[in-house]
DNA sequence: CTAGACTGTCCCATATCGCGATACTAACGT
DNA sequence: ACGTTAGTATCGCGATATGGGACAGTCTAG
């Protein structure tokens, strides 16, 4: 390699593929992009595409190819990870149950879970499908869905838009007994670097210890836990 | 390259990321699967991680990376993108609209449409999440699912038991009415290469022109495109 | 506690392999 | 027919990736 001087053959593959993913790519765009000489990039996006790494739509343009897809579905979800630390972390804070849901169409999905060892608990399993009518974690989902879903929640829910804009105003929302009788719980939206809600955090327990204003005990704790998942994405 | 003899870096690079996203992969497990000497194993997957394309867990075995993600985030449907080819082919033979349908927890989605140009026909919007509970796609998907998501469709179906296993018995199922007030259709299970179930291809159209047993018609063309697509994957 | 057998990491002389200027071909638009 | 743009094939040079081997931690067994 002499001097470490020049860029190796993965740098380049990596510029290639870069440039392909983010959108389809004919090979001057390649070129411009990548700065690689015309052979240079036309070599490399030909042995991509061999592998099945890229593929060629039908103006000649180069694609993602199925085989990204297939090696990315193994992959670890970003947002799952960085729940693995925090969590846990919140968890200890609060004493209580702790959550992360992600928006799917209509209804959200539990994508991470921790709950205290022992005692009365709530209980979401991982990977459960609930509803997006009731809750704090729905009302956070919905705040700041799109207009077309928030309209379409909205006719099966048990609030209104109004505590909807507050859910907004305030950053974080709470919930008693709407989704499982007994139960209390706070949420805050959790953000991906570019400011988009990708999930929202949610701390659950029963209403007997949690009280009837659990905002005010955990707002503060959970906000800090979705800026701690943001930093982590 | 001499005389092509020898591979090249990306085939190299393409064997370890195979490696490394079939399972976590530890240095020496990476050697077996892909057959390179250590040195050039280590380097190429530091390298990868350096990019994002891997990343390594607490055991220092290596996992896809978040670039990968990314990069798969734009990439095509392999299903979809078969369906460009088969669904207006069949909608030529059939001269009726035909949709693909994905399961999505216990709703399904539209992935891909395809409708004749004119006159009465039957709309489904690409990306519409409809019922699990009614429609001869919705029997087609619930057939193959697995036990918990069908018993829990079942639960607020329109059909039973025993029509699934009938429509696993025939491989194709049909109905009248059920989703859509004068709309009859009839579906059958689309598979991968693995036999696997992932989608339901539907034909449907009012049930004045359509006939009251639309499987007589169109099971075997459906079941053909089925076929097509399966091979496409 | 030490020997042994593992790991992952780093180094560096070597020849292999990728490099890219150049030339060729195809498909346009004029 | 001509120029201009696109993608593709060629080929000798030399930069670059290579991989044997050394090194350093880590675990297991005796």
């Amino acid at each position: 390699m002499g001097q470490s001087s020049g860029i190796g053959v993965l740098d380049k593959v990596v510029a290639v593929l870069k440039a392909a993913s983010a959108a389809p790519t004919a090979l001057t765009d390649l070129c411009d992009t990548t700065g690689l000489p015309r052979a240079t990039a036309h070599r490399l996006a030909v042995g991509l595409e061999t592998h099945g790494l890229l593929q060629r739509d039908g103006q000649g343009r180069w694609r993602p190819g199925p085989l990204l897809a297939a090696l990315a579905a193994h992959a670890p979800d970003p947002l799952v990870a960085a729940a693995a630390d925090v969590l846990p972390q919140l968890r200890d804070r609060t004493g209580e149950s702790v959550q992360l849901y992600r928006a799917d169409g209509m209804t959200r999905v539990c994508i991470a879970v921790a709950e205290p060892p022992a005692g009365l608990r709530d209980t979401v399993p991982l990977g459960a499908r609930i509803s997006m009518g009731a809750g704090s974690g729905a009302k956070v989902l919905t705040a700041w869905a799109d207009p077309a879903t928030q309209r379409a929640v909205l006719a099966g829910a048990v609030f209104t838009p109004q505590v909807l804009a507050q859910v907004r105003r305030r950053g974080w929302a709470q919930s008693l007994a709407e989704r499982e009788p007994g139960v209390a719980s706070v949420s805050a939206p959790v953000r991906d670097r570019a400011g988009n809600v990708v999930a929202a955090i949610s701390v659950s327990g029963p209403t007997d210890r949690i009280g009837r204003r659990p905002g005010d005990r955990w707002a503060g704790d959970l906000l800090q836990a979705a800026e701690a998942l943001t930093a982590r994405l």
